[in-house]
DNA sequence: GTGTGTGCAAAAGGTTTGCAAGAAA
DNA sequence: TTTCTTGCAAACCTTTTGCACACAC
């Protein structure tokens, strides 16, 4: 199986439940995002069995070290991750809560003119906040 | 007390409790980054009362909700807040968890080519992500 | 007086931890 | 057989809730 290798060269053993995550996290066409629970919820329809919740997140954890996952930044009481690890930005709908990809290539160069901190730069990401006219005006 | 007014205005009784919030948070030159714990500890220390969890988090609520604060995004499980509540950017320190404030100004204008969502863009935020050289490379 | 706000403790929800049993190397 | 991983339940931490009391208007 493909994820086999891929987890060796990595460190990680290649337990049945991480790659039964594997199965459930990159063999679909299209990236996307998800919470825990989210995850949790899939494999247990997807696969017809449990995966304790305390081992997904050991795998969500270690595959967001390794790379394979990216951990998203949104004001929220939990976690997002994003099978998507290129970079790009977020636009999120304050009326549905719901989080969608922007490529970079929809962004226009970013450019920073004085990094203050002097350390390197490791990404930029943009987070664009959009609502229908009508509302969030309280 | 000057901040009668403005929370008046806003449709928010100026209770003792809101105004000694008000002092914390806003009686300083610069702005800064909170969570609700640091708050409450801060309160405690500089005004020597405390006041009760549930009442900080109703009124950094309310006063987010009124604009006086805004709330931040970073990857964390708790909830972050800002003094400063005009659009501007973030740099965000891998190596100490600092978050940094980046001027808007400092960012040449941010472009979106393509608004796939079709809705109003209500603010665009960077989060520049920094470590040293030598570190995060796992 | 009426409606809001406060404070406390309890509950909720997401995440982490400790440890014994199981699987991979 | 040694080390890593899993699963469960308990613990933990942040945030929310319910309710009685107090305060603002």
């Amino acid at each position: 199986m493909k994820y086999i290798e891929k987890l060796r060269n990595s460190g990680l053993r290649p337990t049945k439940q991480r790659l039964q995550i594997c199965e459930v996290l990159f063999d679909t066409e299209k990236t996307f995002h998800f919470t825990i629970n989210d995850l949790a919820n899939k494999i247990q329809k997807q696969l017809k069995n449990k995966i304790s919740l305390a081992t997904v997140y050991n795998t969500v954890h270690a595959f967001r070290d390794k790379g394979y996952l990216k951990e998203i930044s949104i004001n929220s009481d939990k976690s997002y991750f994003d099978t998507n690890t290129t970079q790009h930005h977020h636009f999120f709908d304050e009326d549905t809560n719901e989080l969608i990809d922007c490529d970079k290539e929809n962004v226009e160069p970013l450019k920073i003119k004085k990094n203050i901190t002097n350390k390197k730069i490791l990404s930029t990401e943009l987070l664009i906040r959009v609502a229908s006219d009508n509302q969030n005006q309280d």
